[in-house]
DNA sequence: CTTAGGG
DNA sequence: CCCTAAG
């Protein structure tokens, strides 16, 4: 069924079993365990990485999030809170609900609510993370427009205006500060080494400034109140020093109260682990994607959240958010079991699920994780519908996250041509995680591709095969069928990838493309990872490079197509792009060592140059720029149809 | 679609 | 080689 969020302990043991894995940060003994992950509002400076918010930008937020009432509905009714109360726990949760709306990070690095508010936490586990790498930090991202964070505290909320206080609740949340559950220098911008209230346990906080105020969770709220409603500024500035070890510019004294107030409380509790969307940050809804985030472990267990998740969520569940989250916390020990069993299910990014793979692969800089452009929209990827996605396992930073199956070899030829894609993945790629499904798919598309490349036709069939066919039959070096060929130019293509600069010394001249498969399998050719690097690089050939001289003294520069086309027939990989993009080099080539000799520099590792002779050809032409008499050139045309080549 | 040019 | 803008 749907669960909602899980318990201090759920989610402070995940915490701790997090932090062991990876930062391997030694925690502080007894109450660790049921340490509650706690947020804290983040701002996402330029270079992607995740600062503290400041007073006044928490302020800010706060401002914006009040704002927006119109687009925030009330939390649950005042009746739910009374499910929350436990004795001797923290007694306070952060629930989160449903997720809408969206936040954008705008260059001032001022984090900005668009639609209903949205703002971005980061995890205190994220947070020990940054000190053990800088590289890794994980951040949740919360909000809602229809239920936003619920602080459920029953006594702190007796004992207020509460509840249906949306304000209130939302201020909690944005004034709750972090947590830090590791004793070293911790905090990015500012050191936070003390340690708030925890749970349970009853933690009071580090060199409290006022014994009145630093009292226990325990203690009276209503003493507190009335002591910190006495404090001046500057008294409430050493309390909130004392609480939260940092200082605060802030003079407004309310929110220094209830700061400070909210530090006694415990902190915030949220499924991060489950939330733990992608990369360091996760961004959810956009201004048009209606995304949101629901805690239903239905969700999670496919690894993504839809929209319709959540929206539907309250009903589909026949109880409210809050009870569902009551029953777990009140000890349904099977749902934790379940619950962790689920945990982190998300779908990567490809860039991520690339950079994974290359990590698993190279077993090296285990401790270095990817870390994602802050441009990656893994919103995106999470939105991206219900589908069934074949994963795997992969291990990261010494814990274990599952990622969608992909092929490690990268994928032949990406797509040449939109259509094709789409087609593609209309189909069934997407759906299918079969990685040999998926890679039969993709060389049939492709295959379909080259054809389209040769001919320019879009089908396979009829006139492309006619075409090619009659070709073949004109040109009788060419012992390969269409399909033949299309079908070998992709059997191999990691054969054929060659860096560009490499030039086949060989005979090329004899029929082109089939001709340059069989030599292309020289055992001398190193298969490292020089050579098959990069996508589909094609040598050029020597005689290919001929074939585009004299197709440009022919034809003029500029006249890729023609040349293609009356030049190329029998190369069916170079399209008239390549064909200009090879020229390009060509002049690159000729004019960068001008004062050569005889044969082209020879580069690296003996790849043969353009011969001079072919370089100055190039320049030659390249000033006399295009210009053929229409006359000539139709004579070319006629001259070269006689000959075969149409 | 073909070219030109940037990436 | 890829992508895109422009004709």
């Amino acid at each position: 069924m749907g669960t909602m969020v899980g318990s201090v302990e759920d989610y402070g043991e995940m915490f701790q079993d997090a932090v062991d894995q990876t930062s391997g940060a030694s925690l502080s003994s007894s109450n660790q365990i049921e340490n509650p992950v706690v947020y804290k509002l983040v701002r996402v400076a330029q270079d992607g990485r995740l600062v503290p918010a400041t007073d006044e930008e928490m302020l800010e937020v706060k401002d914006l999030v009040e704002n927006n009432e119109n687009d925030i509905s009330v939390v649950p009714d005042p009746g739910q809170y009374e499910y929350i109360t436990d004795e001797g726990s923290p007694s306070q949760f952060l629930q989160l609900d449903s997720l809408e709306g969206s936040v954008t990070i705008t260059p001032k690095h001022i984090i900005r609510l668009l639609n209903p508010g949205f703002f971005q936490l980061e995890t205190a586990e994220a947070y020990t993370e940054n000190l053990n790498s800088r590289l890794e930090s994980k951040e949740e991202l919360v909000y809602g427009s229809q239920m936003p964070f619920t602080l459920l505290d029953t006594n702190y909320h007796s004992s207020n205006e509460l509840p249906g206080d949306e304000e209130f609740v939302l201020s909690e949340v944005l004034l709750q500060e972090p947590v830090c559950f590791s004793s070293d220098g911790c905090g990015i911008d500012q050191p936070m080494d003390v340690s708030p209230y925890s749970n349970a346990a009853g933690g009071s906080p580090k060199a409290p400034a006022l014994s009145t105020t630093a009292s226990t969770p325990g203690a009276s709220r209503d003493t507190e109140e009335i002591c910190l409603g006495n404090l001046s500024i500057k008294a409430l500035q050493d309390t909130f020093r004392a609480t939260f070890g940092r200082e605060t510019t802030c003079k407004d004294k309310l929110w220094l109260e209830r700061k400070i107030k909210m530090g006694r409380i415990n902190p915030c509790v949220i499924p991060t682990t489950s939330l733990t969307v992608d990369d360091t940050k996760l961004i959810l809804g956009g201004q048009d994607s209606d995304m949101v985030v629901a805690f239903s472990k239905d969700t999670f267990d496919e690894g993504r959240a839809s929209p319709d998740c959540i929206k539907r969520h309250p009903n589909d569940f026949g109880y409210s958010p809050v009870e569902a989250f009551v029953d777990h916390y009140s000890g349904n020990e099977d749902f934790e079991g379940e619950y962790r069993s689920a945990k982190r299910v998300r779908k990567a990014t490809r860039r991520y699920i690339e950079e994974i793979s290359k990590v698993d692969d190279e077993k090296q800089q285990s401790k270095e994780s990817p870390i994602p452009s802050k441009d990656e929209r893994s919103i995106n990827t999470v939105s991206s519908g219900r589908r069934v996605v074949v994963t795997r396992m992969v291990s990261l930073g010494g814990s274990i996250i599952q990622v969608p199956y992909v092929s490690h070899v990268r994928r032949s030829r990406p797509r040449e041509n939109i259509m094709a894609l789409g087609e593609f993945n209309s189909g069934l790629w997407e759906v299918k995680g079969n990685p040999e499904e998926s890679d039969l798919n993709l060389s049939q598309s492709q295959l379909n591709n080259d054809v389209k490349r040769v001919s320019g036709v879009k089908s396979v069939s009829g006139p492309v095969q006619k075409k090619l066919v009659a070709h073949c039959v004109l040109d009788p070096q060419m012992q390969i069928t269409t399909n033949d060929q299309s079908y070998k130019d992709h059997s191999k293509p990691k054969l054929r990838e060659v860096d560009e600069d490499i030039m086949e010394p060989e005979y090329m001249d004899s029929s082109g493309d089939s001709s340059d498969d069989s030599t292309y399998n020289r055992v001398d050719r190193p298969i490292t990872q020089s050579a098959m690097r990069r996508k589909h690089h094609r040598a050029w050939s020597l005689s290919e490079v001929k074939n585009l001289v004299e197709g440009v003294s022919k034809y003029g520069v500029g006249k890729w197509s023609v040349i293609k086309k009356l030049s190329y027939s029998s190369f069916p990989h170079r399209t008239p792009v390549d064909l200009k993009d090879k020229w390009r080099n060509l002049l690159k080539a000729c004019f960068a060592r001008a004062p050569s000799n005889k044969m082209g520099s020879m580069r690296k590792y003996g790849s043969m140059a353009i011969p001079s002779q072919v370089l100055s050809q190039v320049k030659e032409l390249s000033q006399k720029k295009s210009h053929v008499s229409p006359a000539r050139k139709a004579r070319m045309v006629k001259a070269s149809s006689r000959h075969g080549f149409l």
